[in-house]
DNA sequence: CTTATATGCATAATTCACTTATGTATTAAT
DNA sequence: ATTAATACATAAGTGAATTATGCATATAAG
């Protein structure tokens, strides 16, 4: 990713979206469908994207399931109900943030 | 600002693009400008904007003026041609960002 | 066959752009 | 007179990220 700068603040809202329209999954997918849907552009790294799972997981937003696949594990975490309700809200958050700096830097975006 | 975390990093993109849409302007004049074109949701504070344009004048991206005013001092801050190649820079970088989001969040941007 | 790469989770240490707090000073409004 | 607005500046503190480290299995390459 050319400035990883702008990327701070969406980590959340990326990981709840990509929850929501994927179903259950576990960690290291989530990494590979978001650098999947970017392009190669938004690479996740491991030391902000378990511990963002944890923290939602803690305030009831995902909930977990512990696979073994042979000696190996796998947490998938899925949304809650009130994890949905966050999506939304961050989503429509995150739109109303690009409006507002389309007005700021008076461009138009698509 | 609802979500100050998305802020992140645009600051000086912002910054770059007013003074590029405005021509000269004083630390003071550009918060309210942004406020204005933001409709209150953009309210940047002292201890970012002023180190932002101390920064950018120290690496030649900023040129100043100095002004008194009967007592008071203004400091206008203008572009160099620096400057101007990193108004554009910046911009096409947010605006790409924004493409990418777009993607991962599957979301219509107007 | 052993070495690198990919898969898979986890956490501690560090960084750095920002917010908050503080300081100085003039002008206008109530 | 006191508050709010104008105008600049910098130091201290925060917090979400990056970087580094650790553990462990599976697979491809040489």
């Amino acid at each position: 990713m050319h400035s990883p700068e702008l990327l701070k603040g969406t980590l959340q809202t990326i990981v709840l979206k990509v929850l929501k329209d994927h179903g259950r999954m576990y960690g290291y997918e989530i990494t590979q469908r978001v650098k999947e849907l970017s392009e190669d552009r938004i690479l996740l790294t491991e030391g902000a994207l378990y511990p963002t799972l944890h923290k939602l997981e803690a305030e009831g937003m995902l909930k977990t399931e512990t696979v073994m696949l042979g000696k190996r594990v796998r947490k998938y975490y899925a949304l809650t109900p009130e994890g949905r309700s966050l999506v939304k809200e961050r989503v429509s958050e995150f739109v109303e943030f690009i409006r507002t700096m389309g007005n700021v830097l008076q461009v138009e975006l698509h």
